[in-house]
DNA sequence: AGGGTGATGGTCT
DNA sequence: GACCATCACCCTT
C-alpha cells in the first residue's frame, strides 16, 4: 500500500457513511479527494479542488431554486434522490456534460457539482479528451472540463462513484485553506450571496475562472 | 486580463 | 419555446 493510500481512506462503506450528510458540510472536506475513473483507455485521477452544493426540493428544510430537484423528481435527477456516492450526470448547453455527487440521506437530496480539479494521474488521457486544452492545470478547471477529462457523460449517471470503474479517495486531513462564495452561472436568488454554496481551496491554479453570466438572447429565426 | 458571442440540444412548463 | 450548474475563440485593452 502507498504512503498516499494510508493518509487516507477509500473503503467505499466509509466514504459513503462521509457522503450521507450535509453537502455545505461535506465540500470543503472533499477538497483533496481523489476520484478516479478507469476506462478501456486507462485511468485517469482528479483532485477535486472546487466543488458546489446543490439541496433538496421545494419541501425541504432548506429551499434551493438553483437546484435541479427544485421541481421534485423527474427522470433527469433520479439519481439525486437515490443513495449517496453515486453520480448525477447531466447534459447542457447542447454540447457538455456536468457531474455531481450525491449526498445527503436517502431522501433528502443533495449533490456536489464537480467543478474543478487537478488531473493527478492519466494527463495523457485527459489531454486526448480534451484537445483545446493548452496547459495541464486547465485539464479539469471547469465543471465540463472536469467531465470531459474524466470521459463522463450522461450514459454514466446513476452509476456508483465508490465501486469499478470509480474509486473516490478521502484524505484523513482536509485542504488548509478553503473559501467559499456564491455559485457560479446560477441565476436567481440561488445565485446570490445568500447561498454562498462553491467552495475551492485557495490560491489554487486549477480552480476555475468565474465569470459571471451575461443575460442573452438566442437567434431563433429561419 | 477580460469582455463579447456562436455553438448546439435536452428538459421541463 | 425558454432556459440552461458551459466552453472556446476572437476581439480590444
Amino acid at each position: 500500500m502507498s504512503s498516499s493510500m494510508e493518509n487516507g481512506v477509500s473503503n467505499p462503506a466509509e466514504v459513503r457513511t462521509f457522503l450521507g450528510g450535509d453537502p455545505r458540510v461535506i465540500a470543503p472536506q472533499i477538497l483533496g479527494a481523489v476520484l478516479t475513473h478507469h476506462s478501456e483507455a486507462g485511468p485517469v485521477s482528479v483532485r477535486l479542488t472546487e466543488v458546489e452544493a446543490y439541496m433538496g426540493p421545494r419541501d425541504s428544510e432548506h429551499p434551493d431554486p438553483g437546484s435541479h430537484t427544485f421541481g421534485g423528481p423527474t427522470a433527469r435527477n433520479a439519481p439525486m434522490f437515490g443513495p449517496p456516492g453515486f453520480l448525477y450526470v447531466y447534459f447542457t448547453y447542447g454540447m457538455h456534460y456536468c457531474a455531481n455527487i450525491v449526498c445527503g440521506p436517502e431522501g433528502a437530496p443533495s449533490a456536489l457539482l464537480l467543478r474543478a480539479g487537478e488531473i493527478v494521474e492519466g494527463e495523457g488521457l485527459a489531454a486526448l479528451r480534451r484537445p483545446a486544452s493548452k496547459a495541464l492545470k486547465d485539464l479539469a478547471s471547469g465543471p465540463a472540463r472536469l467531465a470531459s477529462a474524466l470521459g463522463l457523460t450522461t450514459a454514466d449517471t446513476g452509476r456508483d462513484a465508490l465501486a469499478a470503474p470509480f474509486s473516490l479517495w478521502l484524505p484523513k486531513t482536509p485542504a488548509a485553506a478553503v473559501a467559499s462564495g456564491p455559485r457560479v452561472g446560477v441565476s436567481g436568488p440561488g445565485g446570490s450571496t445568500e447561498y454562498p454554496w462553491r467552495f475551492w481551496v485557495e490560491d489554487d491554479p486549477t480552480v476555475s475562472k468565474y465569470k459571471a453570466a451575461k443575460p442573452r438572447t438566442r437567434n431563433t429565426a429561419g
